[in-house]
RNA sequence: GGGGCUGUAGCUCAGCCGGAUAGAGCGACGGUUUCCUAAACCGUAGGUCGUGGGUUCGAGUCCCGCCAGCCCCGCCA
């Protein structure tokens, strides 16, 4: 096990810089300790390559408690520093600089150290946890009898995403498909079916997916229009949820045709996922409703079993309620979504028994959600320790700027901007290998376009911050310069490039070599950059951003783009031929790993 | 009316616990290939960080007001 080096570092020189602060000024550190945590280093990563590895800001607080210049104490803090042994053998000497931050690089050798320990570890420096509660990631979730569109591309490439990253790390995770299987939605179908297409309800396959969506939209038409089918379809949610044979065929039957279609996605995605639809919990409903009820936490209103939320006010500044039981009857999605809770978080035979769970939707659901969530704690449903976490995203919006929506009919349906990615990824190809001259054959060509292609709609989704909303258009999502998939996968094309021309990566890698030589700013810069790498994923993981690896692996490729364009490796003498093969083979195996948790394969050539 | 999110270069976006001269990509303009894949590299131009206050040694970042856009607000999910 070997531990996350660079953090290591990073607490060692923290406590370091405490100690220091600690001698230098003892009066204010126990005045410090008496109000608070005590004097705080405020270390943090350079804010530019030319101020070294780390800086530290303490000093400038303390200004003025101690009526002294900043600059003077950071020099009196200096000084403490330099007495102390351990500090000189990890760091050179520290430079004052600006208004007095306290600027620290490390020494060479210990970059190099840290490096060559990386390169015997599968796991590049990145601890794993030791496995404990499981983590579900509640992701992707499509509706029955829909097609997916572009908006669930976002929630279901972010969600696998996290869920790669997590189980990375170490956790159990569950990643759970919540389609949307079940509610009023059904009962407008089959109500619509039972008059247009009662074939479609007892016979497999009757109709097809497309049409399956269209009668969907005619339902959901006659559904806003009508107040009988309004009615007749309530009642059939009813009959549903009941557990009436007829409607559940016919249900059945629909889902699994749907079903069929989305793994078909999943497959091209490489997404993994466990369906367990809003039906799972339907059995699980009525005890929410009566549980709340005798917590205190029911009211009746308008005939409709509501909780009533705290500090959220509606338009008359009434509380806003969250209804688990509307007044036919019938429970509806808040009531399913506590249910869901209740049971993730519950214990082992009738629950998950998880401690964190995470919500990838859109932020449209943000107001939802805190609403269900409060519910959840005051009934007594999230442990002490649970973390409830919704991740949102920004909506797909269309060109003119407003939310992309499926009864409009310009949606863009999922499968065909696939296929636009493939077909863009592999004209551009063709194009590439005719103006160079080359000649590939066609399993190649199908390929690397199948893998840039998706590789490009992943990152283009994954790279920008996930609460922003997004403007959709292929041309961007589907570039393949500057900061996309193609510019990531070519770094690792570069290196096996070396490889394959005589470059010995494994060797490299391996125990009892020659101690790392590192003389060039080109390869110092790509030291420095490779061993950012843990800080990243402990980031995602708590965060929740994908965006920042996207970043953290652009500027890792763009770093050894520079390296790769302004200093030879197979051409070196040694030692820096084995150095810059070791730079090498720590930067294709942390772009593979990277890209791997972002969900993007990577090719030897492209 | 209430609430949430967003507003940074011509366009699309990063910007971590408040830190030094606000960064990328695209687009524009100019340059680099007898050499490991040029899907690359280097350079130039481009900014009142929506706006007005406040907090403090220091604000794109925190607080308040205002403006603009999007989303949500009782029996759809």
């Amino acid at each position: 096990m070997v531990g996350d080096p660079m953090l290591r570092i990073a607490e060692t020189l923290e406590s370091q810089l405490r100690a220091a602060m600690e001698r230098a000024f003892p009066d204010a550190a126990a005045a410090a300790r008496q109000a608070g945590p005590g004097l705080d280093p405020q270390l943090a990563p350079a804010s530019k390559p030319e101020f070294g590895d780390f800086q530290a800001n303490g000093a400038l607080p303390l200004a003025k408690p101690l009526g002294q210049p900043p600059r003077k104490i950071a020099e009196a803090v200096v000084e403490q520093l330099k007495a102390d042994p351990a500090f000189n053998a990890l760091c050179q000497d520290p430079q004052i600089a600006g208004p007095g931050f306290i600027n620290l690089t490390l020494k060479p050798e210990r970059l190099a150290a840290e490096v060559q320990v990386r390169l015997g570890d599968q796991r590049l420096g990145v601890p794993a946890v030791e496995q404990g509660a499981p983590v579900v990631v509640d992701f992707s979730s499509p509706n029955i009898a829909k097609e997916m569109h572009v908006g669930h591309l976002r929630s279901t490439i972010i969600g696998d995403s996290l869920a790669r990253v997590l189980e990375f790390r170490g956790h159990p995770v569950l990643r759970l498909n919540h389609v949307g299987d079940w509610g009023t939605q059904f009962g407008m179908l089959i109500t619509h079916l039972k008059q247009v297409a009662p074939e479609a309800l007892n016979t497999a396959d009757a109709v097809d997916l497309g049409d399956l969506v269209a009668f969907y939209r005619q339902a959901k038409q006659r559904f806003d229009e009508d107040e009988t089918f309004q009615t007749t379809s309530r009642e059939e949610v009813v009959k549903l949820q009941g557990g009436d044979p007829v409607s559940l065929k016919a249900w059945g039957l629909l889902c699994d045709q749907s079903r069929r279609e989305f793994q078909k996605i999943y497959d091209r995605l490489d997404i993994r996922l466990s369906e367990r639809g809003e039906s799972f919990y339907n059995p699980y409903l009525e005890r929410v409703v009566a549980d709340l009820d005798a917590a205190g936490l029911l009211v009746v209103d308008d005939g409709a079993r509501c909780v009533f939320l705290e500090g959220v006010s509606g338009k008359d500044g009434k509380p806003l309620p969250v209804i688990v039981q509307k007044s036919d009857g019938g429970f509806n999605y808040a009531t399913t979504d506590l249910a869901a809770i209740r049971y993730r978080f519950g214990a082992d035979p009738e629950g998950d028994a998880a401690r964190r769970v995470i919500y990838v939707t859109d932020a449209g659901q943000a107001n939802h959600f805190a609403g269900v969530f409060q519910v959840a704690r005051r009934a007594g449903w999230v442990p002490e320790d649970g973390r409830l976490e919704h991740v949102p995203f920004g909506l797909v919006q269309g060109e003119d700027g407003k939310k992309l929506k499926t009864r409009a009919g310009d949606t863009v349906r999922l499968r065909d901007l696939l296929d636009e990615a493939v077909e863009r990824a592999e004209a551009d190809l063709r194009r590439r290998l005719e103006e160079e001259g080359r000649s590939e054959d066609e399993a190649f060509i199908q390929q690397v376009a199948t893998t840039v292609g998706l590789a490009a709609v992943k990152y283009a989704d994954l790279s920008q911050n996930r609460i922003t909303n997004y403007q959709f258009s292929f041309d961007r999502m589907l570039a393949l310069q500057g900061n996309t998939a193609p510019y990531l996968l070519y770094a690792v094309v570069r290196i096996a490039g070396i490889a394959r021309k005589g470059g010995d990566l494994e060797a490299v890698a391996s125990a009892g070599s020659e101690p790392l030589r590192f003389a060039e700013p080109q390869e110092w810069a790509l030291v420095r950059e490779l061993l950012k790498f843990d800080a990243v994923i402990a980031e995602v993981e708590e965060e929740l951003l994908p965006n920042r690896l996207c970043t953290y692996l652009f500027e890792l490729s763009q770093v050894f783009n520079r390296f790769y364009d302004q200093v030879s490796v197979l051409k070196a003498e040694e030692p820096a031929r084995s150095s810059r093969l070791a730079l090498c083979r720590l930067t294709a195996d942390t772009l593979k790993l990277g890209l791997g948790l972002l969900g993007i394969p990577t090719l030897e050539r492209m």
